[in-house]
DNA sequence: TATGAATGAGACTTCATTCAT
DNA sequence: GATGAATGAAGTCTCATTCAT
């Protein structure tokens, strides 16, 4: 069959379409009762297809956890391309801890797996090592947004910083998801931001003079 | 009848001895390859003792989760009891604040497992329970303690606030945990305690007055 | 669309094969060295299946002899289906007897697992009320026949005296099977209708004429 | 010390008195749960006693119930020996009935366990021997019992019809265990009688004149 | 001799993974 | 490629039995 010249509309191949699927599928029940609980074959069957056909995409289970893991890796990537690219130095500070928190906030409410991911839940090795480089990722991106802001913040000193601010949004994160109360989550998010500006505030004023 | 002059009462009784044995080593299994990953046997194989010894003390594998709650639970009462009878009123902020955390974080150094139950690991859905009770009581005692030091803080507020706190100091604990560097975990500490004392003082220096 | 020439579906599907000979082979264990002393894997090795195709099939051990007992149930169905549809008012009493007795013999001698459930063994409730539920029917379906024919008997007594002679029934399975000596067998089976005939006799010659 | 002579009353060493009160217990737990689910050591507890004494008594499981055995084969010989010592000719076959039925329903209405044994339930094959012994026996006495009524029956034909009717008292047995309605067991118990009666009867009368 | 804590073989069952169709 | 029946290693837990006290 010859195929007539088209426009492609951009399409993912039926392969590509299927790990998707099965990777929605397994971030979906590896929320709803934890990873060890979710077995392949359920995974399989949520998603409609066959065991057999699960594991043509991925070798075992661990890698279905990987590829999330990479999926949220290359997302955290996107975010930082999208959003970091302004002129940081003449953004207000709140302004600043807005652009930080509001992406990845709605990036775990969409994909609540992450937080398993990010806070190092119970799973295997192999996770927890892919969990921690994103997380030296994201603290090194986050600590060359502070030096951009704040030239005069040492390297060591900023990554300190940008350390413990990470924790502290994965302490919200896993706050905010603990509740399905809107106006908690709200008050929540508010009172972080609050204490992330009373913490960075004197740092980076500090390191703009420098 | 004469009493035998101060026959010693053994301090713990074989039993205790053997169950705490099992804990101590449970939550060292625990926190090495995780609650599901490490088997009954092992525990009782790394405990020295028979899998049926085990079983005679715990009815079944979550039953050790729940005990390790448990103490986890009356050792933080403890905690409290002991730390905050104080003249709260009169002590500096970045003294009630290394009392707040300091034997949190000795407590957690020396039982890492507590991590796991603190952060929500992916277990069994009792223990969730067992952990979120704790963590209710752990933010409401903190909630007391801003309200004595700053007695115009509402009582709905004073729980905001130690909710952040205490979602901030279990973001360290995994911080100070996840890392053999004693000088990083000095370093992200201070660092925290830094953070806490700049959300903290104009929030109960307004509550001081009010 | 042609139909190939009688394409034949297959008798029982590959499933259905692997059912039975799950079925037959436990039926031949149970009766060998009984319920208890059967273990699943030893099921499994005997009828050359893995164990974990044995549990694809049936979710538990109880739910072999449940199944066991349905298709005991079943074949009972059948019997009284085939057998009793002629007109019993005019057959012989000796030859009533035989009626009754033979397919029941020989449904127990293919199958001896019944003598377990017929004989309520040492096993689960759940299967006590299954076998339970089986002799009720027998009972009844026993006590229907002696009203037809003799229709003068009461139904209170139609169902005692059923009773009785499905316990006389019960006790000469297990008589029969007891042993491997065929005119043993021959010789207490003829003893045993010849106690049934004498005893049913007077019983329903004097119902028929009421 | 010294022992006042004194008429010494009957009694029961202090070993035999554990043996019959294991013996007992183990008798009511294997008739409400079972031989299988009745554990040695629920044993040991409802007795009152250490496990250990248990197996100081027994050398394993099986020997309860083999004791349990004995001691009805026991009970047994003593009933053969109280019942049938009088002028067995002259008595009516009716009465014969009744004194070979009645120490029978009441030794098992007494130790329902007796049932478990005499039915050959799904035990280990130890037990099944040992009841097969015992039934032997009762098949031997009653079959002399048949001669001495009747002289002129041959041996090989008193022992069938000896089989055949201790067969039809089990089958009463587990008829009449089966039901607490007290009315029931009389109405079977009338009818099992009823039909031993009119098998017996041409069988003895013959045999007499013989 | 009595006790009961301790033992460990082995039962039932699950589930990640393979492979014939 | 897709399917899903089949596999079997391994996990949790039980219980008959032993032995130090």
């Amino acid at each position: 069959m010859q195929d007539v010249p088209m426009r492609r509309v951009p399409q993912q191949s039926r392969g590509q379409r299927r790990i998707d699927l099965v990777l929605d599928t397994a971030a979906e029940l590896f929320a709803e009762i934890g990873y060890e609980a979710a077995t392949t074959n359920a995974i399989a069957d949520r998603a409609g297809i066959s065991i057999g056909s699960l594991y043509r995409y991925f070798p075992d289970k661990d890698a279905i956890l990987r590829a999330l893991a990479n999926r949220y890796y290359e997302q955290v990537h996107a975010l930082y391309g999208e959003v970091f690219t302004g002129d940081l130095a003449s953004m207000s500070l709140p302004a600043l801890i807005d652009q930080l928190l509001d992406p990845f906030l709605s990036l775990y409410t969409t994909y609540p797996i992450y937080c398993h991911l990010l806070l190092g839940a119970d799973v295997s090795t192999d996770i927890a090592a892919a969990s921690s480089a994103m997380e030296q990722e994201v603290i090194e991106r986050t600590a060359d947004i502070f030096r951009r802001v704040a030239p005069g913040l040492g390297a060591q000193r900023a990554k300190l910083v940008a350390t413990v601010c990470k924790a502290q949004v994965k302490a919200l994160i896993s706050l905010v998801t603990s509740s399905r109360d809107k106006k908690f989550q709200k008050q929540v998010t508010a009172e972080v931001k609050r204490m992330l500006l009373a913490y960075l505030d004197p740092i980076l004023s500090e390191g703009k003079k420098g």
